[in-house]
DNA sequence: GCGCATTTTAAACATGCGTTTTAATTTAAA
DNA sequence: TTTAAATTAAAACGCATGTTTAAAATGCGC
């Protein structure tokens, strides 16, 4: 009984796993298509445009992201104490149930953050905001508890400092294990970047300030 | 006296220009030759290819910064105790050095970085290691007198975390600064950025691990 | 000022892109 | 089974890219 398997569902997951090793734009409808085994115009036919399917790639994992990081931060905000640390494995759940949409996920998500900010700047981020700017809001809001000696400008530049770091790390990531496995011997898998990440993080955001 | 500025110059500095602001692999010769005022073909004549161009824009940024940051690292070294911090201030000087190419410099070059990261993975990384290795090593040692703690694994991640921050603030730099005027009506220069970055990169650094 | 090497110019080349068109095919309801 | 709608398929369109070619212009030592 092999399942049936769409031509639209064919062509998003070819290309997530494209765009999330290449980026957006230097991937082809043309390698897409090929990688799907379906016809070039299929993908104009069911989407519309190439900007319309990154966004359909886009929005089938922040749909499962963004409500689940949403019920973490809540929970979190009952707590007596709210720690930066706290606030950031707040992701690690809602990281993980990406597994559902794809087996690997978290990589493919955070690869396609990356090239999303980098390729198409604004375009990504009004559509976040337009769908879940209240988790975003949320999200600065359980930050400044846990941080209240820094001003909503300085928790702006240090959250995308944050971002930067994340990003980077993830498309790079590849790469950068590929190094560390010769440098060092030592092979991480690409989920367990997240775990070194995570202190990183709370450190940076936790910093006096100059 | 209007000095007479040769074609390859022109070049170069309408190349480095699109390229800080559009990426390489998005600005194309013939926006590179038009803002230049010269011929199509005297790119490939000049300098034979649009990736040769490319390497020509980031060596003369590295041949000025990378000798500055063996300096301020050597003085370093010297010092009884040294701080995370003290590394990262070391490249305050250096990068003001940029000024001497070109104005921006600093900004010109950050971005050109994290282009060249996001772009043409590993072929700067080549280059840089070939031609200054040997500031890299120093980098790393003076970073490692700053965190004993750190092993050599943790510190090559952290490292990369901290390229990552630091690139994703220049290449997102003119947005971010936008969003930041029109949120909080608060314009910083793009060579601020640099000094609200260093508390949060050193910060990361320090930060224990997991 | 001649003659050769260097440089500039205009044009074309080959390739790849996203998209559109038109016809063939498949699907599913009547 | 018939028929209309949805989907797939092949081909072409229009445009932009990096590169190459071959002629024209320029610079410069003699």
């Amino acid at each position: 009984m092999a399942k049936r398997v769409s031509t639209k569902d064919k062509i998003l997951n070819a290309a997530e796993a494209l765009f999330a090793e290449h980026g957006f734009e230097q991937t082809s409808l043309r390698q897409i298509t090929a990688d799907a085994e379906v016809n070039l115009a299929s993908v104009n036919y069911h989407f519309g445009s190439k900007k319309a399917l990154i966004q359909a790639v886009m929005a089938r994992y922040l749909e499962v992201l963004m409500p689940a990081l949403d019920r973490e931060l809540i929970q979190l905000a009952e707590q007596p104490q709210v720690t930066t640390r706290a606030v950031f494995d707040c992701f690690r759940a809602p990281l993980n149930e990406l597994r559902q949409v794809r087996k690997h996920g978290p990589t493919i998500f955070l690869s396609l953050l990356g090239y999303a900010y980098a390729d198409i700047q604004g375009h990504l981020r009004r559509y976040t905001m337009d769908h879940f700017g209240d988790v975003m809001q949320r999200l600065l809001a359980t930050l400044h508890l846990a941080n209240p000696q820094l001003s909503p400008v300085d928790m702006f530049w240090r959250l995308h400092f944050v971002l930067g770091a994340t990003v980077f790390a993830q498309v790079s990531g590849p790469a950068l294990r590929e190094i560390a496995a010769a440098d060092f011997g030592e092979a991480i898998a690409a989920d367990q970047v997240i775990d070194r990440l995570i202190p990183f993080l709370a450190g940076g955001v936790d910093a006096p300030t100059e």
